[in-house]
DNA sequence: ACTTGTGAAGGCTTTCACAGCC
DNA sequence: GGCTGTGAAAGCCTTCACAAGT
């Protein structure tokens, strides 16, 4: 809505786009302070810079991928990992046939080279595009690298510490949200069954 | 556990595990039935069939995945994709320099067999690893091809039809909520100013 | 002795509905 | 007239605690 230069939005307008009551709409937002005027809405850059803020997208997040494989690749050029407040700045591999290979924007470095990269880069977050198997090890070197936090792609459980925080993402988890979603196989026959 | 070959466990055990309470582990299973069997505990397997029953997983679902630039590619061969009830048995994609590629699995083939190769291979799910702006169109094209359900990568708004729910992925979403995980910067000086 | 299944209690979240403000 | 902010009411979910069962 900012983008296309619109100035206020009301609790009902959101309520629409979002598809939640307007009172939840309302109760939310004004947990944040008062940030509407009554009579009138919320404006909407108003709200923008007061949920980037409390959302902490303020400031630049710089990322190192480590894995790049299909997946490490793919995540390094994914349209929302280069946008706004996230940056990747780097990736790694231990593999050195892949050392030097472009990835648009950097070329692949030494997995030895973690900790120097996440110094001289600046780097805030890791990304763990590896094999299961080599999931806890790289976490562990990230976090000896010096990084905040790390998303986790790898079908592992990782053991994390509280100064680097883990979020793992398992993808099969939609895939059964999808199946579950389905509608049922019609009945074979009989014209009128209620779904229990 | 089942897979380690033990018999039984309590709603206590399984509340270590999954970091709920007992109780709800208990409210949750008794509402699909009077699974345990009280002063014993719950049977392993007896639960995993149920649940593997419930949550329709225990038929096979095979996919076909739309787009094999990196993130296709990578899906394709993902762990999970591949395990259990899901199976990846083709991919397409709209270049033809990437026709006859091989995928570990099966080789890529035109966009435009889609609707046949759906036919064919009995094809349940779509994945759609496209870029945003292909998102819609390959959407509609694999309804069109006749699958039951899409999971989408793009980061873009899809419209979809009931007969063909879609459920999109947004990894964006997993990079701010670890973002808002992360512990807060120590504060510059002052010994003990309260986190408000 | 041990563990489930479950009413009842408690706590939390959402919705209602309206005073207050533009 | 229109819309927010918010107490009060309603609804929902979780926890408690114990009877019932092995």
């Amino acid at each position: 809505m900012a983008s296309q230069g619109t100035e206020r939005v009301s609790s009902q307008q959101l309520s629409e786009r979002l598809d939640l009551s307007a009172a939840q709409i309302r109760k939310d937002l004004a947990q944040l302070g008062e940030l509407g005027i009554r009579g009138v809405g919320y404006d909407i850059a108003g709200l923008v810079e007061r949920l980037t803020k409390v959302l902490r997208l303020d400031q630049g997040y710089r990322m190192v991928v480590v894995g790049m494989g299909n997946l490490g690749r793919a995540l390094s050029a994914y349209f929302g990992f280069n946008h706004g407040a996230f940056v990747v700045v780097a990736g790694v591999d231990p593999d050195p046939e892949k050392f030097g290979l472009d990835v648009g924007g950097f070329t692949v470095r030494p997995l030895e080279d973690l900790a120097q990269i996440v110094r001289d880069e600046g780097v805030d977050l890791g990304v763990l595009a590896v094999p299961a198997s080599a999931a806890q090890e790289s976490y562990d070197r990230l976090v000896a690298a010096g990084v905040r936090g790390v998303l986790n792609f790898a079908p592992a459980q990782v053991q994390a510490v509280p100064q680097a925080p883990l979020k793992s993402v398992d993808l099969r988890i939609y895939l059964e949200e999808l199946v579950f979603s389905l509608p049922e196989d019609a009945e074979p026959d009989s014209s009128s069954i209620s779904t229990e």
